[in-house]
RNA sequence: UGGCCCGUCGUCUAAUGGCAGGACACCGGUCUUUGGAACCGGCGGUGGUGGUUCGAAUCCACCCGGGCCAACCA
């Protein structure tokens, strides 16, 4: 409930995302010297939005929470034909609008285009780059496909000194653009594409905004960022998720060029948010041609937009913590963005009252040409802030139309023919008479007031249904209101485009407007103005930057660009939340199939995806090459191991290996209650062994399959419970050793004395009484609870099964009475 | 289709082998001179099928679904 200093939002945590969990391994780990250093990289060819929030709160977020941290602003500069200054200067007034500032530590790109360039002259030398003379058209085609390996440049195995000397000829001019590129020579049949000899540098004679005409080679993405991040210092390199792709190329630069640091890149789920896009190029569009009115039309999810609108950094701030950070693909709700700026607002916007489409109101009974002053205080009593103002009071008023109804729909609680309503904060009026043109629209209402009624004064005692805001005529401000509504009619308009048609976010689309353009789904009605709206005059002297709440009406301010003292114009930020509106139409538009149709998809009919596959049990449905399936029906037959599990082995000779090994070391002993050792060690091989193998081939690791066979063996003879097996596995795949003597020095074995587990369970369940009462009645899935206690305090060591005996007796529970479910 | 990544309430996100929790949204109530705010309560989820385990959202396998990659963009 407290709010921080920062902003940040009630119930925000930050500090568990998967990025922070890594970092602080890290610092625990001792790398870095307890540095972490991040950096924020945009490029200076369009305006920040929403979704670079997301990225910047993460960034310099993380660096605020770290003493030796710090957040690096880098503009990475590296392609002069899109990039220039208007926007290095808009980013920059962005982040910094934002909360955050980058101390000493701004960057670009374009000043280590030195430094770049002696790395690429590194990887000529050591023979793994190479310039290519082909067409831009030849590499490409060069490059393959998803499904066929590329082939290899003609130019591929130049020697390293003619590659030298066209380098450094590219550098000095001497080629026309698209002439020759640099590429790293990796593997032209890797199946990630990137991996396919990537360009790092191509020909621009073309003017940089910061180097000028220094160079007419520049770097590309996958070359520059590394470096860039290298050369800064950069610990945590973090970007979004359609970078997974280019980590194995940057990983495989920083291990192949000399340089003082090497940083990880780590990737997350840039933020969409529904009704609205998030790229800039899409963005670029509608703002070039016009469909909006410039980067900072509040319509839009710019940051400068946003700012435009009346949003607050601490609001953003808050949104951004509230959503978190993973990676999964993910779509936020709209409605998460306006909590988060009604809940700032709320806290520090001064009530005012003001009347978007004015209807008149006489007092009949108001004696004539008397105004008075009623106090009234700027905030509610639950905000907790001081203030107030004096509101004139008159027999002319204006009240919103919306506030009378000659029809009122059931629930109406405003003013109606002959009804009553409370004016805020002023007196209760009846309607007594309505006045209407030859058109039959109102334009009149003729009331009278109740003098006893006078806001603050007595206990008035009069109970009126409903409470509406007003101005007096004679004091009244004219304004303008601007209110704002979704930019797109639809949740996703690029889903929503590419089922219509074209999608027009791919470089290979025409960027044309053919049918099913993300702009087709453009919502006409984002943008509502009245130009009659009146307010109450104390507004007139605000400071211009200041945020308020119309009562009942929504948060506005001035905006920025268009008002002036002379003739105000409001922006509305946000609306107010809305239940009355929101009831009007659930009854008005769908009476559609009851609302019960919250059934889920999966809950009747989870028959579909269980189809096809009729044919035998699930398994492994690749089909093995002939050999293995040979391998695998010969450890079906003779090793007694299941279908799945053989083909599993057998289809990577590798692991069958492993698995050999281990069950000649480990035959087992033949139990009756116990499956006999190949089935333990293949369980082991199958289910144990990949999480702690990694990248790793099994006969990589520091222990060799014997030594698994004997770890097996000490599970199968109880000298061990099956975690205490995975843990001793832990330890061997990180530094070797024998099973038995790290059971040893580790104090592994198994705890099986019955009183002694006893003693722990008794300690378990009186250290829990409420727990112990929940589960008798009934809630039986704290056993696992109660079997974790167990464990704990056992340090892991407990036979498992002969606990839970132990603990079902004591609880009343029977083995056999199952406790599941 | 080759590779990589990702599937938890309507939405976003926790739980890192041991009680599936929070936020937003939604529904209901209390309060209210804002149909606001606040407070209380409710609804609601591990994509599927097998396996490993005393115990699986979590480990393994397969299936299903989604995303990214074939710019001399970033």
């Amino acid at each position: 409930m407290t709010s921080t200093p920062d902003g940040s939002a009630p119930g925000s945590r930050p500090g568990t995302d998967f990025i922070r969990q890594i970092i602080a391994r890290d610092l625990a780990r001792g790398l870095h010297d307890g540095r972490v250093v991040t950096r924020f990289p945009p490029e200076p060819n369009g305006y920040l939005h929403i979704g670079h929030a997301k990225s910047i709160v993460l960034n310099f977020g993380i660096a605020g929470e770290h003493e030796r941290g710090r957040c690096h602003l880098r503009f990475d500069d590296t392609n002069p034909i899109t990039e220039n200054v208007r926007f290095v200067e808009s980013i920059q007034e962005d982040v910094r609008w934002l909360g955050y500032d980058w101390g000493e530590h701004l960057y670009f790109a374009s000043d280590y285009f030195e430094e770049m360039y002696a790395c690429a002259v590194e990887l000529i030398e050591k023979g793994l780059a190479y310039v290519d003379s082909q067409t831009e058209e030849e590499i490409r085609e060069g490059r393959g496909t998803v499904t066929v390996p590329g082939t290899p440049s003609p130019h591929r195995d130049r020697p390293v000194a003619e590659n030298l000397d066209l380098f450094r000829r590219m550098r000095a001019g001497e080629f026309p653009e698209g002439a020759h590129v640099l590429r790293a020579r990796i593997d032209m049949a890797a199946p990630n594409m990137l991996m396919r000899d990537p360009v790092l540098y191509r020909i621009r004679h073309a003017h940089h905004y910061r180097t000028g005409d220094a160079w007419c080679i520049y770097p590309l993405y996958d070359f520059a960022h590394p470096l860039e991040d290298a050369l800064e210092g950069i610990t945590h390199s973090i970007c979004t998720l359609e970078f997974e792709n280019n980590r194995e190329f940057y990983d495989w630069l920083v291990e192949n060029v000399s340089i003082p640091h090497r940083p990880r890149q780590y990737e997350f789920a840039r933020l969409n948010l529904d009704y609205t896009i998030m790229s800039k190029r899409k963005l670029l569009r509608l703002v070039e041609e016009g469909r909006v009115e410039g980067w900072d039309d509040p319509r839009l999810p710019t940051l400068a937009g946003l700012r435009r609108r009346g949003y607050t950094p601490s609001a953003i701030r808050a949104f951004c913590e509230m959503i978190g950070v993973a990676k999964a693909d993910a779509r936020v709700d709209m409605a998460k963005l306006e909590y988060a700026i009604r809940d700032d607002l709320n806290r520090k916007a001064p009530r005012v009252l003001a009347v978007p489409r004015p209807l008149k109101v006489t007092l009949t009974n108001w004696p004539e040409g008397r105004v008075e002053e009623l106090d009234a205080p700027f905030y509610p009593r639950d905000v907790g802030l001081e203030g107030s103002r004096r509101l004139p009071f008159s027999g002319e008023l204006f009240i919103d139309r919306d506030d009378f109804s000659d029809d009122p729909p059931p629930g109406y609680r405003r003013l109606v023919p002959g009804g009553e309503v409370r004016l805020r904060y002023a007196y209760v009026i009846r309607c007594d008479e309505v006045v209407r043109n030859e058109a039959g629209e109102v334009v009149e209402l003729r009331c009278s007031h109740d003098p006893e009624t006078r806001s603050g004064s007595a206990p008035s005692g009069r109970k009126v249904k409903g409470t509406i805001q007003w101005v007096s005529a004679a004091h009244a401000v004219p304004c303008r209101l601007r209110t704002y509504d979704r930019l797109f009619s639809v949740p996703d308009p690029d889903a929503a485009a590419s089922h219509a048609g074209v999608d027009a976010g791919t470089p290979s689309a025409p960027a044309a407007g053919i049918h099913g353009d993300f702009r087709d789904f453009l919502n006409p009605e984002s943008l509502e103005v009245l130009e009659d709206a009146l307010i109450e005059p104390s507004v007139v002297g605000d400071a211009a930057d200041t945020r308020y709440q119309f009562e009942r009406v929504g948060y506005f301010w001035r905006d920025p660009v268009d008002s002036t003292p002379e003739a105000l114009v409001f922006n509305r930020i946000v609306t107010l939340r809305d239940t009355w509106a929101r009831r009007r139409e659930a009854a008005e538009a769908p009476p559609a199939s009851p609302k019960t149709s919250g059934v889920k998809p999966g809950a009747g009919e989870s028959g579909p995806t269980t189809p096809s596959r009729k044919t035998g049990a699930t398994g492994p449905r690749p089909e093995l090459p002939p050999e293995a399936r040979a391998r695998a029906d010969e450890l079906e037959r003779s090793h007694g191991i299941g279908r799945v599990d053989a083909e599993i082995l057998a289809r990577d000779s590798a692991v069958e290996a492993f698995y050999r090994a281990a069950v000649s070391a480990y035959p087992g002993r033949p139990r009756k209650d116990r499956p006999a050792g190949s089935i333990s060690v293949a369980n082991w091989v199958i289910n144990e062994l990949p999480p702690v193998l990694g990248d790793r081939n099994p006969a990589d690791l520091p222990f060799d399959a014997a030594a698994l066979g004997r770890l097996v063996g000490l599970v199968d003879d109880d000298t061990l419970n099956s975690s205490g097996g995975r843990e001793v596995l832990e330890v061997m795949a990180r530094e070797g050793g024998d099973p038995a003597a790290i059971v040893e020095a580790r104090d592994l074995s198994q705890m099986r004395d019955p009183d002694k587990l006893e003693g722990v369970a008794l300690g378990v369940l009186e250290a829990h009484p409420g727990k112990v009462k929940a589960y008798l009645s009934g809630k039986r899935g704290l056993e696992g609870f109660f079997m974790g206690q167990i464990m704990r305090e056992t340090r892991g060591k407990a036979d498992p099964e002969l606990a839970r005996g132990i603990l079902r007796k004591m609880l009343g529970t029977h083995d056999s009475g199952e406790a599941g479910d």
